[in-house]
DNA sequence: GCGCGAAAGTTGACACCGTCTACCGACAAT
DNA sequence: ATTGTCGGTAGACGGTGTCAACTTTCGCGC
């Protein structure tokens, strides 16, 4: 439990390594806690004694792919105008999603742990959640429109959502029927951003839906 | 021999219809082929007869949730203004989200089979995506500004992950610390369709848009 | 040094699961 | 009457998560 504990804790970091490298060859699904202690040389029930159950270690690792996805939007570009440092922050997800393709996944995998018997990864989810929503509030803030805290949901998932459908759709082999340039493929998630920015830099059509209130 | 009384296929609507339930009340990856034969009083081998493996009953139930998702997006009000065709599309979508939860669901269900071992299924969600793609593709034709295959994939992917992600939301309890009134849940979704519709009426950054007043 | 208690690891069992194989009755066509 | 297919049954195999009991290891107060 100590920092100094240092090698007793050896396995508990070795399994959620090799729990990582069984999900990255044979999906996350047919992750198995007896695979794990079979590829380590210790016995099917070694890894229960850090973990107490397949959920757990895989709530850890979730946990520790939104740690990292939060400091690498962290670590973007600052700016001091709002709307560049929401790109750069877009810029950084982008490129996020590309350099750590396994853990951005996990993120999103819907065969999550149930999220409120692992209040860590919830945690941690919130927290990257928190740094896109701040974005989105000063954005808006800035423009002198701020936002209800329910609107700035709104807003947020909706940035979060849209960037992550183009993310998405690179990973799909949806696209390679279309053997696009690299160049192309490269430009497509910023593409969306551009389009999240367009939404959010034009106010709401006043006049197109039934009744629109509240600004 | 307790279900055998009906006709000779009807094990196999049988089997669909209880993983459908077993689904909804345990969750997706809890369904169990074996559950379904002893909740039908059927050997547990007699779902084979039908259905080669799990995931091929499954694929045969994500395929009905896109035909009916399709179906669900073919009903939309029709219009001959293709900004008003897209946003009717769309709250087609909204509707069919909020109306069969489960479906929409199980549609995007990151615990697929592979795709390529059940290309009926795969048929199917593609005959859904090209539904919202000819949307977007007649509303950039009717601005002069007619897309290229990749880009088209790329805005209808767009719309399509932007409106889900909204969507998502409401299904999530993400929401509910906030305790929002059941009216501002029910705008949720369609303020999105609105924030996709502001970023489709302006052109990307580079060119300005030559007054398309529409609305 | 010693002893001890907690932690870490092992072994064994149990109840599931998917799925392969073999068997069996009904029934249709030859 | 024979044959074959189809839908259903029964059993087995290897795999899984996880509970329980056991043994080993190790840090720490004495």
């Amino acid at each position: 439990m100590t920092a100094a504990s240092g090698r007793a804790e050896d396995l508990r970091e070795a399994c959620i390594a090799q729990a990582l490298h069984i999900i990255d060859e044979i999906g996350l699904e047919r992750l198995s806690m007896r695979d794990v202690a079979r590829r380590l040389g210790v016995s099917h029930q070694a890894p229960y004694k850090h973990f107490k159950s397949r959920d757990h270690i895989l709530a850890e690792i979730i946990r520790r792919a939104f740690d990292d996805f939060a400091d690498a939007l962290r670590a973007r570009v600052r700016s001091d105008n709002p709307a560049a440092d929401f790109y750069a922050m877009g810029v950084a997800y982008i490129a996020f999603a590309q350099a750590r393709p396994l853990y951005y996944r996990l993120m999103f995998a819907s065969t999550l742990p149930e999220p409120e018997q692992h209040p860590q990864m919830m945690i941690s989810a919130r927290c990257a959640y928190g740094l896109l929503r701040d974005g989105v509030q000063v954005l808006f803030a800035a423009r002198g429109s701020p936002l209800s805290p329910s609107e700035l949901d709104l807003e947020a998932l909706f940035a979060w959502s849209s960037l992550h459908g183009s993310v998405s759709l690179l990973r799909t082999d949806a696209l390679t029927p279309l053997d696009l340039a690299p160049q192309t493929r490269q430009r497509l998630a910023h593409h969306a951003l551009d389009r999240i920015g367009a939404a959010f830099l034009l106010t709401p059509p006043a006049a197109a839906p039934p009744e629109e209130d509240a600004q």
